[in-house]
DNA sequence: ACTGTTTATGTGTTCGAGCACATTTTTTTG
DNA sequence: CAAAAAAATGTGCTCGAACACATAAACAGT
């Protein structure tokens, strides 16, 4: 199993390897017998081209941005940073160059105002996460103008102007939180959805994940849950919650459809006659402090890390190996409990 | 920020480009002047040798072979010939061949013989499904004599002449079951755990497994379980599990310790007074069809596609861009239920 | 048949690292 | 101090693909 090159299938062809590229990349400008002869030698012996040459001759540098909220501000933010930090080790040998741009995730100017820095940089790709719905489509438009290429993670911009979205399915993942639900809380109990975050965004995620969650318990035949949703600021969950389980209730379950999910727990455990199990989001530290000792039942992991890492590396392969970059890439939605959290952080 | 090259680095050092390259790679005959200064300016513009430009210099075939059961016997392994077949496909233009070796799971001598056959190849490394512990350990040993690079997968041996390791921690994997259980499953009840396989095997991840799941069991303040191991061929199963459940009993969770739960699920359909839950390994069709209709309650995730996919790319980065392999990678662990199964199958 | 023009084909350089070999400089020795 | 030996430094080619440029063959028009 020879590894052939231009070279070989020149000589092979009776031509030179001059041709054999013309032939290869279509730029015509050869004739018919020697178009023929290559062509058919190139399908026989099911020529590769060597991408590490190819590569190294388009030898360029590239540049991504990436633009997510400060991770200082919100910590769900912090693992994405990892992912970004583990590419830009893994393709810096490659001339290819990432920079980290951080708005304020409360602040839509904050995230106009690094849009607008990036846009001077004129770098070849973006990594943005739009957590600004509206904005977002303003700010993308101008990249797609500038012939840069836009890259998404985390809320699925339905949007032309997009390269590529790396990320989960949110309503999916909706109906995954109901299943373990439904398997977890009795019949006829009640369920609370509680959107919860420190600052209102018209990002939709939570829309999505609500609807799933609460399309898959509509459709079963046998358990009548009874279903309340709240959107609450964090800064108000501590009285709205209190108030509602020092009365006489029914609640049996919680699902918090952000990664806020710990301040919900910290406060049931003041209820320790209540059985109630909690269903949320992510594994930040704070939560797998309450998954761990079981006051958190399951966690999703949205896998924040993976997304940004994954999204980076296939612009990078595009950029060396001219690797195809897919629309829309959805990663698995991990399950999560007290026995098997440790596989998804330490990697 | 600019990519130095050894060029730029010569010239601006005033040296050539023959004396960058012996301090780089400390080949001596470099006087102390010349090594300082290159040295500093090294150290100070932080220089990432072009990985693509040395990987062309360098650029050999490397042969990889392959050694796992043969997936037309059992299923279970056709996932990891696709994560082999992902990885020819991505590394075919990189100049690596990757052959594919099967042997029959049931009988040894297959196995050794495979090997002896490969062993002719002298290739520069294999990647080894060590079902056979005792066989495995001495066919190793004749591979690090040779300079062949070994690694396994799906079965940790404690080896030091394997460099890779890719799987999942098999006690947690254990413990994982059993605190699904313990979720699912009224305390006090009866859960069997049963081994169940075409053939008995001599490798060790069924009582690793066991292992786990009694572990945690045991340490549960209040959850008297009652536990009953049963080692099955599949040929005996159906016997012994209607007997089980035709007479009185107080079963109601069941923890199979191989891919083959279908088989069991498709049993405990015939007793739908009974309430028993399921839970078993990996995403075959047969196993999939059940988890949609909750007839098994959770699936444990092995991941062998993943498995095979990821251990291949570790040795092609290894040959391509020298990039180390660590000794053990052990993957997260993935729960499934009937609504997240799809993210796994589709990757 | 001889220019001029189009079309086809071949040659040589580049990308950056790595290494063999050639050349220069320094040191040793008679 | 010259010759020989050792040490240091520099030069030039290779890997395979890509492309600019040079050359050659084919064809048209007068």
């Amino acid at each position: 199993m020879k590894k052939y090159t231009i070279k070989d299938i020149a000589k092979l062809a009776g031509v030179s390897k001059g041709t054999v590229d013309r032939v290869i990349h279509k730029r015509g400008k050869v004739s018919q017998t020697a178009l023929d002869k290559v062509t058919k030698l190139l399908e026989e012996i099911d020529y590769q081209p060597n991408l590490i040459a190819r590569s190294l001759k388009n030898s360029k540098s590239y540049h991504i941005c990436v633009i997510q909220p400060d991770p200082e501000i919100d910590p769900y933010w912090q693992p994405c940073t990892k992912g970004v930090n583990d590419a830009i080790n893994e393709y810096k040998s490659f001339g290819i160059t990432i920079d980290s741009y951080y708005f304020n995730h409360a602040e839509t100017h904050s995230f106009l105002k690094v849009n607008e820095e990036v846009l001077k940089q004129s770098p070849d790709a973006v990594l943005i996460t739009p957590v600004f719905h509206k904005e977002s489509i303003e700010v993308i438009k101008k990249y797609n103008a500038n012939n840069v290429i836009v890259s998404t993670i985390n809320d699925p911009l339905e949007l032309n102007g997009i390269t590529s979205y790396v990320g989960q399915d949110l309503i999916q993942s909706g109906r995954i939180a109901a299943r373990l639900m439904e398997m977890i809380v009795p019949k006829n109990k009640e369920i609370l959805i509680i959107h919860l975050d420190e600052v209102f965004n018209n990002s939709i995620h939570m829309q999505l994940k609500e609807k799933g969650f609460k399309n898959y318990l509509k459709n079963l035949s046998n358990s009548n849950y009874n279903l309340k949703t709240y959107s609450l600021q964090q800064s108000d969950l501590d009285e709205k919650l209190h108030s509602l389980l020092n009365n006489p209730n029914n609640v049996s379950g919680i699902f918090v459809t952000t990664s806020k999910v710990y301040s919900v727990a910290k406060i049931v455990q003041d209820f320790p006659d209540l059985d109630i199990k909690i269903i949320g989001y992510d594994l930040l530290d704070e939560n797998i402090k309450y998954i761990k000792n079981n006051a958190i039942d399951f966690l999703i992991n949205q896998n924040p890390k993976h997304q940004s890492y994954l999204c980076i590396t296939q612009l990078a392969e595009y950029f060396l190996f001219d690797k195809k970059i897919p629309k829309q890439k959805l990663l698995p939605i991990d399950i999560v409990n007290s026995e098997n959290f440790d596989g998804y952080t330490n990697d």
